[in-house]
DNA sequence: TCAAAAGTGTTCGCTATACACCCATGG
DNA sequence: CCATGGGTGTATAGCGAACACTTTTGA
């Protein structure tokens, strides 16, 4: 047994942070789960995190996790709750800070961590360890509300995509369907969006290239707030 | 020197839920506050809060600091952001799990707590103590937030209501100004006020009082999700 | 030449907005 | 009787939903 030689007049909880890792991979939105190795729930998947080091605050320790896992230095990263119930945890009491992260699968490398990572369809995803399914919910649902606020899609697609990109990306996450050509028009009508040049994919017809213009939404945000989708 | 009884192999940070208690008074939004009896920042005020104890979540820890300082034992609450930053507490590392709480004036009574409690303008907020004031703005604009998701407004007002206050509550949270006429034709087209009776108040003329009906509100959840207000 | 996907137009109905107007009450 | 605030009505512009049409390209 090793020495406790971290000493307190109260009880003190441990604290982690956790990373829902979203991806999108042209149809279906992704999460990336980690596959735990040891006991408790040992052989479950899990979300990926760990145990914030003192000298860091909670963004810091998820970004850390993120770059672990993926390779990625910098992603939109948000902390959307945290999670306090006593006995979430059978070692000790844990609090979980939790985030999501939203990044372009074609720029994920595969993680320097020893423990085996997989991508699962959000639809797709199996009992987890710990509550971490109730993690995983939670994210899903504040992704959906914040992306009324702010363009986060964007922050899922390659940096040049076509509005059929676009479109598939929104009705992924709000789980609706849109008019292709209303779904157009609402976007040309935004003028977040740059035309770039025609690609050369495997379609029909080759689409326009569009990349997100940064400049445009910082105009436009401080007018209207609301960014109808 | 107290014994430092609780011992653990790695450093373990202190954790607090502090408390953002938003009121509205007819006219402006109202945040409670408390001067500190000690130091750090003796003197200064800062939103209520206090150790989490280790067989409650946070959320009960944050509903009992409510009652503590309002006597309310059932209001609206909501977790928004939990703050991290090493060294923002001088004594010891100290994580705060922050909660906003609505409550409504007429039902608040002083507190039991020794401390010195009071209500203050949002637009009139002395310098707090540790990193209260970036609590309280992430708070506020939080609150501006979720009140496109939920009515949330209506748990600031007292149980019955004119249409008048409504309006004059929503200015002030979001900040902009209505045409009365046609905010009095959104109200009703929503449908979610039942009107009760006539008003016996000092105005000219007796406004008709409303309450909130829950019923058509969760009615409508399940249809359309955006409230725009 | 045909099917599938991309890009552009048109129509209709709803609703947000900007107003005008009448009613009730207190001074 | 007039000022103030409450309740209702109306016209217009703009946008979203529904749907038609043309164009390009690969099979």
């Amino acid at each position: 047994m090793e020495e406790k030689k971290y000493c307190y007049r109260y009880p003190h909880p441990a604290v982690t942070t956790d990373c829902v890792i979203f991806g999108f991979d042209g149809t279906n939105l992704k999460v990336l789960l980690v596959e735990r190795g040891i006991d408790p729930y040992k052989g479950k998947w899990a979300l990926p995190g760990g145990f914030l080091r003192m000298d860091e605050d909670a963004e810091q320790g998820a970004v850390r996790e993120l770059q672990e896992e993926t390779g990625l230095k910098t992603a939109y990263i948000k902390q959307f709750h945290t999670f306090s119930t006593p006995d979430r945890d059978p070692r000790e009491r844990v609090i979980t800070i939790a985030y999501y992260a939203l990044v372009r699968l074609q720029e994920v490398k595969g993680g320097d961590d020893a423990a085996r990572a997989e991508w699962f369809d959000l639809t797709a995803v199996p009992a987890l360890a710990f509550d971490h399914d109730l993690i995983l919910r939670m994210a899903s649902n504040e992704l959906r509300k914040q992306i009324h606020f702010e363009p986060i899609g964007f922050e899922l697609l390659p940096k040049q995509f076509t509005i059929k990109q676009l479109q598939l990306l929104y009705e992924a996450i709000l789980g609706v369907k849109f008019d292709r050509r209303n779904f157009y028009k609402k976007m040309q009508h935004l003028e977040l969006l740059t035309q770039v040049e025609r690609n050369g994919e495997d379609s029909r017809r080759q689409p326009f290239l569009f990349e997100f213009n940064p400049e445009k939404y910082n105009e436009l945000k401080h007018k209207s707030f609301m960014l109808e989708f």
